[in-house]
DNA sequence: GTAATCCCTATAGCGACTAGAGGTTCAAGA
DNA sequence: TCTTGAACCTCTAGTCGCTATAGGGATTAC
């Protein structure tokens, strides 16, 4: 009912200075002060901030959770820009893993390429590394 | 055999002031410079260049180039340590697609839990994201 | 009352660039 | 040879999402 900020991150797993950052980039309210100029929070701060941290851990990047923020709190609107959001997301890591996927094509080849116990002037790796053309596609 | 700043990056794809900032970063070597002080390069340094996109590229962090980098230059070193590098790298993507397909997962499930149409008090999307009990497992 | 622990602000650093300001040099055409 | 405009130079600051540190003040438990 009455949380200090070293109790709202033992609650969330967020660390102290992130919840300052946060509040100074306006993604939690300015809470009250005590006499002693120290932060004083409520339940609801607590629900904003789980929720935030959840967002970040799903990978949303801030500005798409200022988004979200904003919409909750004009509760007429319709979801549309929500699920606009999460499949902008949904999207974004479906994209990334494909990169990835390349990715980790081209690095087996390339790792397994050389069999050890050269001088690196002979080694495949080395060669692999310098040179694009030796690879599949693009990355 | 006497490339201007403008003619590697043309040549690279790499952008004028990465290339500044990589010889600051001690990957690229300092180059002779014209009287007027402009940076003068030679073939070998383009070499190095294409070798650093790669790398880059293939998302290898700057401390590993620069132990190949390293490396390359002891031409009679055994070529382990340029295999151990790779490995290693090809583990950390593998890691990073698995996160991610859990993060697929998690997305997936909330951008479908709304068919649209309601305020956004009712969101079953916003909903998800501000809780994240509802999600299968840790990410 | 005192000590331990917490909290405050402000600033700087991370990685890997990128952008801009304000000034100098080069190279091609007249 | 002169001029013009593109390319170059250095230096600083900004990006993102925090994290760490310094140097202090507040709170709390005993």
């Amino acid at each position: 009912m009455d949380f200090s900020i070293g109790d709202l991150s033992r609650a969330t797993g967020v660390k102290v200075p992130t919840i300052r950052y946060y509040e100074k980039e306006g993604l939690l309210e300015e809470p009250m002060r005590t006499e002693g100029n120290q932060r004083r929070y409520r339940n609801s701060d607590l629900d904003r901030l789980r929720f935030l941290r959840h967002c970040r851990g799903l990978g949303l990047p801030m500005p798409a959770i200022r988004e979200l923020i904003d919409l909750s709190q004009h509760p007429d609107k319709p979801c549309e820009e929500v699920d606009r959001i999460a499949a902008e997301q949904l999207q974004a890591v479906r994209e990334r893993i494909q990169r990835l996927k390349i990715l980790e094509k081209e690095l087996a080849r390339i790792a397994t390429s050389c069999d050890g116990g050269h001088p690196v002037t002979e080694c495949n790796v080395l060669k692999a590394f310098a040179d694009h053309s030796l690879c599949k596609g693009e990355h």
